[in-house]
DNA sequence: ATCGTTCGGTCAAGTTCGTCGAGCATGACA
DNA sequence: TGTCATGCTCGACGAACTTGACCGAACGAT
């Protein structure tokens, strides 16, 4: 599925994106158009979704986040959803199992500008936070095995 | 602190960050050098933490996602935080206010694979798993502004 | 066993790209 | 008004990428 080269490729992409073509392929051993093909291959098969940047949000002026369990009122899953779509400064958000109906992550600046959100979504439904104080795990891959 | 060009770059390498420096500098209206500089402003300025890959963890064999909840036993929250970061399926955690302290996305493949990993953290704590049924809200920024 | 095909790989060429230095326009300020 | 800092463009040169021709190993069918 996905060779020792293609991983070692991956890893290194993770790091540096930018990486140039002649160097990443030094680095794993293969001449540059073999680097190219298996890059484009990766692509195809959408094991790479995309290259992308990394961005801090505390540069943005969002310096703080808040994890939301939110459960929509009877009859308001879809209003709910959409609302929760529509505010941008929820920046992803899993439909899942159990009491809960929607976990979410939100960027914010200010409580006020938390409040002001919360109060929003606390029409549709019971909302539940929780402010990040530390991350003591930074997104990671799991095992590429 | 970040002017529209400098958004417009990000918001362009937010889509692919491997666009060459010089199609990159024609969709600005900037020339290469200039562009160039800005990129090296931006990663000196931490705004631009990094350029990365996006891997479907699908395509990982990670086909199931889920979010715990971890709320350690007395005396048992650094034992907890150690635990949780030397697990390589947590692939992000973030410490939290409220009952809950330990808020962390999973990334598994069997229903056998997430038992084995909740049984070694229910040993020091209570949890609370909830499965991702879909995502709503995929990955992506607050607004720029 | 041998032939043909496919799948990765290399190499070399031509083309495209990035970087560097020089020079120019603008605005702040003594 | 002169000076300086900043941020830009331009042009040239060296570096990197893409493309096409070719090679060899693995493998299936005859």
């Amino acid at each position: 599925m996905l060779d020792e080269l293609d991983r070692t490729i991956l890893e290194i992409l993770i790091d540096d994106a930018r990486i140039s073509l002649k160097e990443l392929s030094q680095k794993v051993g293969l001449s540059s158009p073999s680097v190219s093909e298996r890059l484009r291959r990766l692509e195809e098969r959408k094991v790479i979704r995309s290259f992308t940047v990394d961005i801090d949000p505390v540069a943005l002026g969002y310096s703080l986040t808040a994890i939301v369990r939110v459960r929509p009122l009877p009859g308001m899953l879809h209003i709910v959803e959409k609302l929760i779509k529509e505010t941008p400064e929820i920046t992803e958000c899993d439909k899942v199992t159990g009491d809960d109906c929607f976990i979410g992550k939100l960027q914010f600046r200010t409580m006020e500008q938390l409040d002001t959100i919360l109060d929003r979504l606390a029409e549709k439904g019971e909302t539940n936070t929780s402010i990040v104080k530390s991350s003591p795990v930074k997104r990671r891959l799991p095992p590429l095995s």
